[in-house]
DNA sequence: CCTAAACAAGACCAATTCGGTACGAATTTA
DNA sequence: TAAATTCGTACCGAATTGGTCTTGTTTAGG
């Protein structure tokens, strides 16, 4: 346990995509949408990630919603990075998508319930410390630290989701 | 979220109330056992958290199978650290009830298979780095250190399942 | 003005995981 | 033998999560 859920893990790779597609746009320059330069469309970005078109645009619009990126509605609109990748953090990302960083339900200041269990109390000064001990290794690393040195490859191995369809759960449950 | 989960909570908890038994001994002498000094069965254990007992009595055993606690079965059986307080991280603990900290599933060297989402591989590096952090974090803080100034209180809020009593039937029957 | 492309928002369903319980077996002391 | 206590596992209900679907809303272009 104590792992974020695989939504995060999805929120980073897209935010790296957008992140690579920025830096590669003077090579490549092809993109879904007409000529809007640094601007990915959900789809696209479901398309080289290998990800879910709904489960993308889900995502998008969190990161959306927490600052990262920045939309753009209609016709050849799309999403693109709001800040340069050295300037948007780890803990930026798992915040969009996953809400305050507390690892624990008694820590960081009890937003109007006493607490959900009143002898676990006691410890939470000890909880505090290492909460925000995570929060700071979280908020040490961005973006661009995370990018491969490689660029990402245009499209990996597909991920669907692990339930449907006749195929049976191919995809995650036979990886190993 | 990024949450551990309760059940790692309660497991600070016991411990706590381990480690503070342990050091009152001299004042208290009360034992559920005859004179086992320092030992603590899970029924006295569970008095005293306010837990139910057979909660604790799982917790117990998975810490104890996590060399934190010694048991001795039988009649005047029971639990006791196997350490000294200052030499139990809360690492340990979390690891012991949770198991390997990770926060990612691709990262900390593939045990086996090869990963859940290959795709996600090119993190792993990043996804270390923090993951060390981390562990740095939890593996920094001893129990000693969780322990409050004053001692546990003997018996706080009776702490329940929060599920409301045997009248609930027929509301949610259609998910079978 | 109408249509198509794309994001916005939230409802909804299915599957997994989690918290908690129950029961039986093994072990130790008296 | 009897009682106390841990050990192990199986099980159930509920909460959470992952993912899909539906219905807007906004913008560009013919």
């Amino acid at each position: 346990m104590l792992k974020l859920s695989r939504m995060t893990d999805y929120a980073v790779l897209i935010m790296a995509q957008l992140a690579g597609a920025d830096q590669a746009v003077a090579g490549t320059g092809s993109f879904a949408n007409g000529g809007n330069e640094g601007m990915d469309t959900a789809s696209g970005l479901a398309e080289r990630t290998g990800l879910q078109q709904a489960t993308v645009a889900k995502l998008l619009r969190l990161l959306a919603q927490g600052g990262l990126l920045t939309s753009q509605r209609g016709a050849h609109g799309g999403y693109m990075l709001a800040r340069a990748p050295q300037d948007i953090t780890v803990s930026a990302i798992v915040t969009a998508v996953e809400g305050p960083i507390a690892i624990t339900a008694c820590a960081d200041g009890h937003s109007g319930e006493p607490c959900s269990l009143e002898i676990l109390c006691p410890m939470s000064h000890g909880w505090n410390r290492i909460n925000s001990a995570i929060r700071t290794a979280l908020a040490d690393i961005t973006l661009a630290e995370m990018l491969p040195p490689a660029p990402l490859p245009a499209r990996a191995a597909p991920v669907m989701a692990a339930k449907a369809g006749p195929g049976k759960d191919a995809a995650l449950a036979a990886a190993g």
